[in-house]
DNA sequence: CTGTTAGCGCGTTCAT
DNA sequence: ATGAACGCGCTAACAG
């Protein structure tokens, strides 16, 4: 008799088996006060009007949304593709929904994305820092009204949140070791905008690895490009003439343009220049030759991100102990483009 | 005096300034019968304490979310990323914010996922169907329920519904003819799951392109893998004897596995053997020789998605005329990999 | 164990 | 032009 409407509602179960609403309430959410017989007609009921249940109305009363927001620089870009799947998959184990908003790198766009969270009542918020952003104000507005927030990547110390970032300089000091290791002394490097902490941060792993080495640097072989494909065409090109015998680029697609100039002068790589990129992009692996990388651990990166919200989350008594900063040690990966022969010394 | 509270309410405002609350709703809302001194000072005093709306009351009252829910099989996958790209930039600039759920390619998640979207009232849903997925009744529940559903790049035509999808058979037919001008004979073809109607479509195109141009099919010269680098190079390992001039791989990475077998082989690309895969993704350009491929116009496919969405949340009066498939033309990307000589013959 | 009541915050009546 | 009252759907508090 009970026809299932459009939109079934606790109301029309508790009418259509003659009870009280709170009772259907509570049958539904297995309160403990409850007896089995109403609970397995009420299931039962919901079931056969194909019952479900508004979870706006019931956000609306308890709260919370459990709504993770998550602010990337874009969806686009193969790295933050990874993080938001190991966000989701976190997040869907706990009974989250994920929302997504994209800055584009720009500052207005992030700060309109916080303000949107703020409006959708989101439980918690993990960013990246847009590369544009230097005015933090948003993000502490989110303190200010007790929004948990956790950064990923692109972190910034002063914010005092939880954080998940790549060790950069350890990524960058064992990858310039490695190029040590293969028998390299004029090792040049291509960096990034150094106002990008992490760009910075793989300078002076490579500056660090050089000097513990006994390896004078020269500033001849430190160049910095605006982390492209042409760019690294470009810095490769200033680069030869000074003759290094190998390259630690900051990322794989700086890495990439080196590699096209290397080749297109008719050098080869690894024998005459070897090669180091860093972020392990997909392509990488399958250059010719393969590329020796820095692998970010990207999803794990995600997974970890929303490990450490429902941290916060679960013990919401915040003790005043200084927020958890995870650091993942990334690995290197070594391919062609830096496989020489053991102990191969250079004409 | 009015310190500006954790959350504030319409009341806090309302009583702060001494009117009603619904003068304070009204004025926020730019209602037309409010009096411009009223609505000023109602706006400034949200903007002093700071007032942020709670989208989950209003979305309870007005009984819509202001949100779309995209099912993507993950977002790991660089086709899905800049999918959800597209999709997020159109829903942004209309004022709608994006949920993501990820199906894993699991027909259990996406039904789970349709669930959420349902108890969470998404506005609308935006999905491709999992590779998994034949039984289809859950996405049959949101027309049940009046929501919208717009399927993209994974489509069913039993369902209904309006749908953006590449025209794979075309792409399938422009890659095997360019493989036909460039003088290849006899052309093999490395196909996926034929239940997925993409690949099938392919196959389609493929057989239909040989035939246009009056060449006999040779069943020997078609198999089947599944659709990873490693099936590639197997599918290639069976087709090395039967000597085909070229290959259409069904995407990119089985392209990619296919060339690595051809240059284990001591084969040269394209001169022994030319080869076009299909998908565009990024490495295919940075491979050696570098890969012809279709392209899909990912971005668009999600703005497109996102719009066919908004053109039928417009005319809710959903008129009762089929509805809208948007079939994006796939572009042929000539590289290396299928760059022969003008009137090429093979010895 | 179950029912009644109340309220989360907002927007829309229907008055005035 | 403004206010009072109500209800969206759900759940927690208090009775019984």
């Amino acid at each position: 008799m009970s026809e299932p409407a459009i939109r079934t509602t606790i109301l029309d179960i508790a009418r259509a088996l003659n009870v009280a609403a709170a009772t259907v309430s509570r049958a539904l959410n297995d309160h403990p006060a409850i007896s089995n017989a109403t609970r397995e007609a009420v299931k039962e009921a919901a079931k056969r009007m194909n019952y479900q249940p508004n979870k706006i109305a019931s956000s609306l009363r308890l709260g919370k949304s459990k709504i993770i927001g998550v602010i990337i620089p874009s969806a686009e870009i193969n790295f933050f593709g990874s993080v938001i799947h190991g966000i989701e998959k976190v997040a869907s184990k706990n009974d989250y929904n994920v929302l997504i908003y994209q800055s584009n790198e720009l500052y207005e766009l992030e700060k309109k994305a916080v303000q949107t969270f703020l409006r959708s009542r989101v439980d918690g918020v993990l960013a990246s820092i847009s590369k544009e952003t230097i005015n933090l104000g948003h993000y502490a507005d989110l303190k200010g009204k007790n929004v948990p927030l956790v950064l990923f990547d692109r972190a910034n110390d002063s914010l005092q949140v939880p954080a998940v970032v790549v060790n950069d300089y350890q990524g960058a000091f064992n990858a310039t070791r490695h190029l040590i290791e293969q028998g390299c002394r004029r090792i040049a490097h291509i960096g990034g905008q150094q106002h990008v902490t992490n760009f910075n941060q793989r300078l002076r792993g490579y500056i660090d690895a050089l000097n513990v080495h006994n390896i004078a640097v020269d500033d001849d072989l430190i160049v910095y490009g605006k982390v492209s494909i042409g760019s690294g065409r470009e810095c490769m090109k200033g680069l030869l003439p000074r003759q290094p015998d190998a390259v630690f680029a900051v990322e794989d697609f700086t890495a990439l343009g080196a590699m096209q100039t290397i080749k297109e002068a008719g050098l080869s790589i690894p024998g005459d220049v070897a090669i180091i990129g860093f972020a392990n992009e997909l392509f990488s692996e399958y250059l010719t030759p393969s590329l020796s990388t820095v692998n970010q651990q990207t999803v794990r990166m995600g997974e970890e991100a929303a490990g450490l919200f429902f941290e916060v989350l679960n013990k919401k008594v915040s003790s005043r102990v200084p927020p958890r900063k995870l650091i993942l040690e990334p690995e290197i990966i070594c391919r062609q483009s830096t496989a020489l022969p053991a102990n191969y010394r250079r004409p």
